[in-house]
DNA sequence: GACTGTGGCCGTGGTG
DNA sequence: CACCACGGCCAC
């Protein structure tokens, strides 16, 4: 049989086999393209690593152990060289870590007791060897990284030269490499797997080992075209008691794209709430109770068989209260032996398309929780929110109310075990009602989480589950394989952490502006990459062959000699990107918007790669040794690249007004009218686009205006005219409404040349604040709030204190979440805040005074370069020079109407007391 | 075994 | 009052 299929995720397993021998198991879950379930089990696949020229003492030590089923000699490019390494196959996949912690190499320098003078000669001679040093009675050696040191011990026997706890450092040691490569994406480089694939082997006979609707033992892989398969997704949520922790109600919903059929599920206590004090027969009896209703969730979850699983925040509460109610109340289940403490399970959930439990991750530095279930996608549907919304407030009423115009029930969330002793009916309504709004929020058109994900994994070519843990898996998913291919050895990362320079930002100058024109260089990073063939593959040290020396210092051989892995895997990006744009715009045109709405994501799928391709290497777990000189390289070579245009412009005359890593806008005295901006425009777009390099003519604006870096407004008037916002507060989640709206406002009042009547909207309004004639919600001000001792001095921090407050009254509190609140003494110190609570009536007082000054403060960076300042704002006096601003004059003569230099900074603080 | 990066603004609290 | 560090969020 032979199916097409979309995978979704991976895992193995360790099988004993009749006559002893172990058996590693491959299995992919997916879907196929007729939207069955299928798990594919793939046999034979052995999990190995390569050591660097390993000691006859190390290559003993793997040949002894029975672990190892095989050494053979392999060579392999390291550092433009051809060396020699040892690939060992071994028995199980968490054999590679127990072989990596007992025989790695962690040392570089070496020590050496009285050697001879004429070993030292010839180290002194060797080109890896960076510096020899005599100290009393011992030389010491060091090299640019281990696997030199490993070289000279091996080329000159320098075990013998070393005293007892050196040797013991190097011998029976070596350099690992590629011995981090998660087990099952090393099955998927090693036979070139894409997301989409289409299998043949053996159909078997469903078992209850696995609940999909196909079990194929799978003998070969072929490539096969994209598809999107319709899937099915679960959502849940969990009702229970803060005080006893006890469940009360978990309600699930579940859609089959397929055919848009809905079901749902009520699973419930058959008690009432429970009190503090209760019979030991009442506990065991209510135990058992609890018992049922996870057993029924996992029996229902195996059944109804989904591939997605969602809730609203279930990653800090509903999958962690299953998981601690498990714990509790079946003891702690399984979790294999060979497993650490960092990932624990629980057998009892088993609720994933094997039968393993599922499993908690958590990140040790941030404290982040994962949990995990084969088979099946886990997705928060707060997370989704929080990434493709944005939203001011991040509630689940808030986000459906936003959404959809739908909102919660009126449950009181902070008495549970009151509301379920008065209406338990409505409490399982309510329960079911907060699964079908996270289901309905993540798959809304705003958000599409799934198909964002799906869409990611094409390019990406890796199962769906392994795009959502981030961008280094879909580097290294493609770059693995190039380089595999290229026979270069793959490091492992050495954690080191180094800081480097990032792009060039102009010094804004300050005011407003007519008649600019803003130009940037597409693909900036991916293009420098291209253009001076960035690669670890390509690098040199080797002046005399070096083509391009990076204003770092770092030298890349020419395209010619050595064509880098990474420049064509950025090409590779950019080309396919390219394409999906023709196939949307000719999808457009055709008339076909869902195929056009792919390609868009396809396209921007692509470009995040292509982005992301320089980050990974900046970032500490890049595995080649190279990224102290690559990511630098890269920026230093875009800032020379930005600096030349804004350099170029000025010196013929023209004004840069601002400019950003790849950006630059500017204005010329000479062009006034929007022919001449473009055509200007057009000019210096062709000037410096060369090669790969695209500088592109982005937008002409009527009218700019910035106060600072990152910092502006413009009215765009080609290719489309639009209002353009950087920076300030209307585009900041943690400004509050009226601040953002009242900015918007000024922002149109000050484009369309009424600079007085903004100023006169700005007075007013922050009059009107003052007096309290504003409506409560436009005052409410939302920030994230970490974990409580992640900071310094949680206490001085107002929006730290109400969330603590919050969870005080009894309502969960999440790290990382956004919490409203109303500030109502502003002076205080620290500033005193309500929280503000979906479904409860707001009752405190706003500090007006506070909001108005606020208001104000921003108001007027605007409003300054008119004569306004903050003060002026707020006892609304000064009119003073605003014949400064202007649009019925002629084009200003020389520059612009509004100078940063013609403004005097005026920095004060404004107190309303001045004239109350 | 998780994990893109640097540059920048600005409100706030703390210090001298 | 000036200055600094922290924290949050944004531009690219």
């Amino acid at each position: 049989m032979t199916f097409d299929v979309r995978l979704l995720d991976s895992t193995y397993s360790v099988n004993q086999k009749d006559d002893g021998v172990s058996e590693v198991i491959v299995k992919l879950f997916g879907k196929t393209r007729e939207n069955k379930s299928i798990t594919i089990l793939c046999p034979d696949f052995k999990p190995y690593f390569h050591v660097f020229e390993p000691s006859p003492a190390l290559l003993k030590a793997f040949k002894d152990s029975p672990d190892v089923l095989s050494v053979e000699d392999v060579t392999l490019e390291y550092k433009g060289s051809q060396e020699k390494f040892a690939k060992v196959s071994v028995r199980a996949p968490w054999m590679v870590p127990k072989f990596r912690g007992q025989y790695e190499l962690k040392h570089k320098t070496i020590t050496l007791v009285d050697p001879p003078e004429e070993l030292v000669e010839k180290l002194r001679a060797e080109p890896d060897v960076l510096e020899v040093s005599v100290l009393n009675g011992g030389v010491k050696v060091s090299t640019e990284d281990r696997v030199y040191s490993q070289k000279l011990i091996n080329r000159y026997g320098l075990i013998a030269y070393m005293d007892e706890e050196d040797a013991e450092k190097f011998h029976t040691k070596g350099v690992f490499f590629a011995a981090d490569i998660v087990f099952t994406n090393r099955f998927i480089y090693d036979h070139d797997l894409e997301t989409c694939v289409r299998v043949s082997g053996d159909l078997m006979e469903r078992s209850n080992e696995y609940t999909t609707d196909l079990l194929l033992k799978a003998s070969r892989f072929e490539k096969c075209d994209i598809f999107t398969p319709k899937l099915k997704i679960l959502s849940f949520d969990i009702e229970s008691s803060i005080k006893y922790n006890n469940i009360y109600c978990i309600c699930l919903t579940v859609i089959n794209e397929e055919d848009g059929s809905r079901q749902d599920r009520r699973i419930f206590s058959e008690f009432g709430a429970r009190e503090l004090k209760i019979s030991a027969e009442e506990q065991k009896a209510r135990d058992e109770d609890e018992r049922r209703i996870l057993k029924e969730f996992v029996r229902e979850v195996r059944a109804l068989d989904p591939d997605v699983i969602t809730g609203y925040n279930i990653n800090n509460f509903d999958l962690a209260v299953l998981f601690e109610r498990a714990n509790k109340l079946f003891g702690k289940g399984g979790g294999k032996p060979d497993e650490e403490k960092k990932r624990q399970s629980n057998d009892e959930l088993g609720f994933g398309r094997d039968t393993l439990g599922m499993s908690r991750r958590e990140n040790r530095t941030t404290g982040f929780v994962t949990w995990d279930v084969k088979g099946r996608l886990i997705l928060d549907g707060w997370l989704s929110v929080k990434k493709e919304l944005r939203p001011k407030r991040e509630g689940l009423g808030y986000v459906s109310t936003m959404l959809f115009n739908d909102t919660k029930d009126n449950i009181d969330s902070s008495h549970m075990d009151d509301e379920w002793q008065a209406r338990k009916d409505e409490v399982i309504h309510y329960c079911l009602k907060d699964a079908d709004l996270a289901l309905r929020i993540l798959t809304h058109p705003r958000i599409q989480a799934i198909s964002k994900l799906m869409d990611v994994a094409i390019p990406a070519k890796l199962p769906v589950k392994e795009v959502s843990g981030g961008q280094n898996r879909m580097i290294e998913s493609l770059l693995i394989r190039m380089v595999d291919r290229e026979k270069v050895a793959v490091p492992m990362s050495s954690g080191e952490v180094y800081d480097y320079e990032g792009g060039f930002v102009y010094d804004t100058k300050p005011g407003l502006w007519e008649w600019v024109i803003g130009l940037d260089f597409s693909s900036m990073y991916p293009s420098q990459v291209i253009k001076h063939n960035i690669c670890f593959t390509s690098f040199t040290k080797n002046k005399a062959e070096a083509a391009h020396t990076s204003p770092v210092g770092a030298m890349f051989l020419p395209t010619e000699k050595r064509h880098g892995i990474v420049p064509r895997m950025v090409e590779g990006l950019l080309t396919s990107r390219k394409q999906a744009k023709a196939a949307m715009k000719k999808a457009k045109e055709e008339g076909n918007l869902e195929q056009a709405d792919y390609y868009n994501r396809l396209q921007n799928a692509i470009k995040i790669m292509a982005n992301a391709t320089y980050g990974y290497f900046g970032t500490k777990f890049c595995r080649w040794p190279y990224n102290r000189y690559i990511a630098p390289s890269i920026t230093a070579w875009a800032r020379d690249e930005i600096k030349t245009v804004v350099t170029t412009l000025e010196s013929r005359g023209y004004t840069v007004i601002a400019g950003d890593t790849d950006s630059v806008f500017f204005t010329s005295k000479e062009h006034r009218d929007l022919e001449k901006c473009k055509l200007l425009g057009f000019t210096v777009q062709q000037e410096f686009s060369a090669g790969n390099m695209h500088l592109e003519l982005e937008k002409v604006m009527i009218r700019f205006f910035a106060h600072a870096k990152k910092r502006y407004f413009g009215k765009i008037i080609w290719p489309e005219e639009s209002l353009l916002v950087r920076g300030y507060e209307p585009r900041r989640t943690d400004s509050f409404d009226l601040q953002s709206e009242t900015m918007t406002k000024v922002f149109q009042l000050v484009l369309d040349g009424k600079p007085e009547e903004a100023v006169n909207y700005a007075k007013d309004t922050v009059h009107d604040t003052i007096k309290g004639k504003v409506d409560l919600p436009r005052l409410v001000i939302s920030k994230s709030v970490n974990e409580f001792d992640s900071y310094d001095n949680p206490g001085s921090l107002v929006h730290v204190n109400v969330a603590k407050k919050l969870q005080e009254m009894g309502y969960d509190f999440t790290p990382g979440m956004k919490t409203p609140f109303i500030i109502t003494n502003g002076s205080a110190q620290p500033q005193k805040a309500e929280p503000v609570i979906e479904g409860v009536q707001f009752t405190a007082r706003p500090d007006y005074k506070y909001y108005a000054e606020r208001l104000a403060m921003a108001l007027a960076r605007i409003t300054e370069p008119f004569g306004c300042d903050e003060r002026a704002l707020i006892q609304g006096n000064s009119q003073r020079s605003l014949e400064f601003f202007c649009d019925d004059k002629p084009a200003p003569k020389a520059e612009a109407p509004v100078h940063g230099a013609n403004v005097k900074k005026v920095k004060q603080t404004a107190t309303l007391d001045m004239f109350m």
